[in-house]
DNA sequence: GCGAATTAATCAGGGCACTGAGTATTTGGC
DNA sequence: GCCAAATACTCAGTGCCCTGATTAATTCGC
């Protein structure tokens, strides 16, 4: 008795929205590189020589998460750090040919992933179905930074 | 150049989506007990006495998973465990009282969390919203499984 | 019966995601 | 110039999420 149906819960379908995505991911872009990680890579394709905190402002993850990232990355290889002269405190970070290399290849195979992701759906729901993440997730994301403080509920 | 634009990109959008609800569940619902854990909760109320694996199952949480999740609710006494004696590999899973409270404490909260987190959207535009989510979601889900066996391989 | 699959749970290991506290560097007020 | 505030990054701690390997119990084939 009592119990919810989780089925009409955004948050539930978001999680597992996005372990199916995971899951396709895996099998059909990379076991090596995970999405965020190509995310760091996708934006130090578009601006070479960010620093770490800008770098996880555009993908979406905080100072602690982007910091793991970006380490595995330089691991790797994928990605140069070194000290902005300028700022002592910034690290400057630029993808290496071995980085874009790895971008070229998995953009390829994103764009084909996400086919076969959006596949259940029409064209018309395909742009309307990111359309509405969008206004939701800009929306709680707002809620976050207030323009002004809100009072807090009890 | 040849940078891709993350924001057409539904698993992109998927992982920012669940973040910005991780966020408003923290500050409208719970910081103790986490969605996937309430998830969990919810499956025992509907159907007491489940094991382990089936949980994970109701719920979309794998077997590692689920047994973390579980054993944290269980180190907070929201719910016993208890071996079948019908099955010795099986743990029988069921609510405390104090379990049962804190599902019906929550479930109010998650209500009015989902009010605000849809907010932004119109009363048809939610329908619309959660039905895609749950075909896309289901539809890669049905990837992982592929294709019933019609004669079993021996 | 009895050995071979099958199944439930655990463990080890890698990665994402957040908060709160701490360190180093730069900037701004005076 | 100097000290306080702001800023970039790091570290510790918690929790979610997956795979592959292992252990214990049950079931199936013969």
């Amino acid at each position: 008795m009592a119990a919810v149906d989780l089925t009409t819960h955004p948050g539930h379908l978001a999680r597992r929205l996005q372990q199916a995505h995971y899951l396709l991911w895996n099998t059909m872009v990379s076991e090596e590189i995970t999405s965020p990680q190509f995310a760091v890579l996708n934006a130090l394709v578009a601006e070479p020589g960010l620093d770490q905190r800008t770098v996880g402002e555009r993908v979406g993850l905080d100072r602690s998460t982007i910091a793991e990232v970006i380490s595995r990355l330089s691991r790797r290889d994928l990605l140069d750090k070194v000290r902005d002269p300028q700022d002592g405190r910034r690290f400057l970070l630029r993808l290496t040919d071995e980085g874009l290399r790895t971008h070229r290849r998995l953009s390829v195979r994103t764009a084909r992933m996400n086919q076969v992701f959006l596949a259940p759906l029409s064209v018309e729901e395909r742009t309307l179905f990111l359309d509405l993440i969008r206004r939701v997730s800009d929306a709680a994301e707002g809620l976050r930074h207030p323009a002004e403080p809100l009072a807090a509920q009890p």
